[in-house]
This record gives C-alpha cells, structure tokens and sequence, in this order.
DNA sequence: TCGTAAAGTTAGCGTCTCTTACATATGTTA
DNA sequence: TAACATATGTAAGAGACGCTAACTTTACGA
C-alpha cells in the first residue's frame, strides 16, 4: 500500500496525483461515516479541490467507490497471502489464518469491507472486481485441496471451502454490525474459527 | 401504478393509513432498488401524497426505514415459530428448519434482510428493535439447548448457536450477493445448511 | 354549529450529484 | 522566447432530494 497523499508532490496548480488522493479520501470517508453516507463533494473538501475535479478522474461516483473496493481486495488477499505464506501447505493452520486475516480485516476496515461484499450489487458487470473476488475465493479452495493433499481442487473441496467462507463472512458481519455484544454472549472470535476449522474438516485434526 | 395498500381507504383529501401505505411503499422501493437507493419523495409518488405528507407520521427518512425493518423483523420471527412448531422439540431438524427460513428470508427479501442486519448502525440506539433481534437469537439458543434435553441453555449451547447464527448469516449474505453462482461451484443450500447443523451439532446425530 | 386537532398541501431552503463552458499550467517544437 | 497541445482545474448551474414553515382541508366532539 502507498502512502499517496505523502507522496503527492503538489506543485502548486497540478497535483501530484489528485486521483491517488481522491481514493484516498473517499476510502477514510467510507470508514468515518459508513458507505451510505460519503459524499463527492465531502471528499473534495478533504483534497482541497472543487467538486468538479474528480470527474476527470472518474466517470462517477460509483467508479471512486470501486477504485477503494479494488484496493481493498489487493489489501485483503496480499494480507490471505502473507499470513498463510510462512504456514507449511496442507497444515490445517492455513485454513485458521485465513479466517482470522478474513474477520481482522473486517473489524478493521468495515466500510471497505461491507463496500467489497455487501454493497455490491451495482459493481457486478466489473470484470476486474468479480475475478479479483474469485481470486480470493481460489485461495481459499486450494488451501482447503491442499490440506487433503490435493494440487488440484475436487468438488467436496468446494464444498467445504464454500461452508468455511459462509461462516467467517457471517462472522465478520455479526462482529462489525455489533451482534456479537448485543447478544449478551461472551463470543471468542479465535475460539469460533478454531471450532469451525476442526469441524468443517475434521480429518485434518486426527492427531 | 398505483400500489393498492390493503387497508387504505383514500377519502379524497385524508388517507385512510397513509403510514401503513408509506411503509408499504418504503419496502417494496426498499427491495426494488436497494436499501440505499430509497428515496422518500419516491415513496410519496408511489403513495399519491406530497413529500411533505411523511413528516406527518415519520420524524426522518431513517424513521421510515426503521418501520420497515421493525415489520421485517416481525415477519422473521413468525415464519421461524412458524417453521419448527409442528416438528418435536429436542429434534435437530428444528434448527435445520430455522436455517432454511433464515436463508429463505434473505433470498425472498434481500432489501429488507439487508436492512435488518447490515445496515442496522444508526438504528443500534433503537431499543425495540435491539430486544427484537435479540428475541430472535433466543428462540435459535433455546432450540439448541432443547436438543441436548436442556430446557435453560447453558453457555456451550450459546457458542453452538452462534456458530450456527454465524454460518447461515455468511451464505445468506453470499446468496443475495450472487457470490454462489459467481464462484464457479454450485452450492446446493439445503444440502449446506444440513451439513453445517451435522457439523456442529454431531450429539444429535447419533442415530 | 363551531372550534380544534389531525392530516394534508404548497413553497422554499440548503445540500447533493453531475454537466457544461471556460481558464490555467506545463512541455515540446520551432 | 512564442505558440500550441494537452492535462488539469474552476465557476456556475440544472435537477433531485431531505426537511421545515406556514397555510388549508377534514373529522369529530362539546
């Protein structure tokens, strides 16, 4: 991630990279006030510029949300990636530290995170969002073949990727939408997706 | 199109319900167009009122929405005793059943689920609706613990039924968002959905 | 029958998105 | 340095929306 707005070498009647710094702007909006309730013309305040500018940047409004939505997915899978990295392949492990980067990352960035999943719908003809999200899918598929020491993925292992993604995205939802407080249960998020790992594959745990 | 509310009797200048008729309006707009694309002076057009008319019955905008997801919330909860009453309890397809109606009830209205759980932030100070959604919870817990003979849950039951909560919540959100069809993998939710009660609660399968 | 409150209306303020027309800075070419 | 092309920025405004104020119509009980 590049810190752009430190970058951005303003020389006085050109920005150094308005776009960089529009993106920027919007993704701590989106953060600060919830996806619903950013506004352009917010953002251009907080660069400093009219509110004409981003539209030569962007054709809409939309199109800035989908360059934060776009970031957040590299963020989110260059995260999946390094936290499995140093795992050896086809321990169980893997699986548990993906379900913690994917509910981290949730806790930590929820606008973003409810703008990737969520609040999709009008971005689905986006070729780049679907296969970036497919992507992050695939990761999780091969991890799962992996730790039944497949390369390449069969359908159960589908199927069981499937049902872990369910539960850490229904978790990420409850926690960041406060149901886990709210609820009056004493939820241990580790113990949750530790408990669902052993569950969801069981084999992996004959020890 | 006029939306022929139920109730509504127009007496030329007074309506009969206009509240009933704006939160029947709000919805259907609601589902239409998503949460987010919701418009009150829409919701007016739709009504045959003026924009002004709603301030009559609702403080704001947010106030509108709140009575949607108040009757979602009603709706939700109905169709879950609705669902299990006639199956025995302590038997595990009473959650099986509760898991169909929670994912049934996204996929039939995801503008309406959507607004009950994801976009709930403004609306956390509500108290009736807190107490709602804990109620809801309730009945999940309480069935949990029926199933291991337990007529008050202890805290295992919780953590069973908020794995559970947790998971069904995921592929709701992953069904309404096209997530299962845009992966690649065809899911088959029933299947999911007895699988993951296996999976979690395995004591009640022991047949 | 009259007075009042409830439930509508119109008019309008401020804000938002997004467009159009125009202005300014920079680099290249001569 | 002059002139031009390009990239970028500004100013002004149309149209929609949320919401308020003040006025009008209707229902209903004393």
């Amino acid at each position: 991630m590049e810190t752009q707005s430190k970058v951005a070498k303003k020389t006085g009647y050109h920005h150094g990279d308005l776009r960089a710094q529009l993106v920027e702007a919007t993704r701590a909006l989106v953060e600060a006030k919830g996806p619903d309730h950013f506004s352009v013309a917010e953002a251009c305040r907080e660069a400093g510029v009219s509110t004409a500018a981003p539209y030569k940047h962007f054709r809409d409004k939309d199109e800035m949300l989908r360059a934060v939505i776009w970031e957040g997915m590299q963020r989110h899978r260059d995260l999946m990636l390094t936290a499995i990295s140093p795992i050896p392949k086809g321990s169980a492990d893997r699986i548990t530290a993906l379900g913690h980067v994917y509910v981290n990352f949730a806790r930590d960035e929820p606008g973003v995170f409810r703008l990737m999943f969520a609040l999709s719908e009008r971005h689905d003809d986006d070729v780049e969002l679907v296969e970036c999200g497919q992507a992050l899918f695939g990761i999780v598929i091969q991890t799962v073949a992996e730790c039944f020491g497949r390369s390449t993925p069969i359908e159960t292992d589908v199927q069981r990727a499937f049902m872990l993604w369910s539960f850490v995205h229904g978790l990420s939802f409850l926690t960041i939408d406060g149901k886990v407080t709210k609820v009056g249960a004493d939820v241990d998020l580790d113990a949750m997706i530790a408990g669902i790992t052993r569950r969801v594959l069981p084999e992996c745990f004959k020890d």
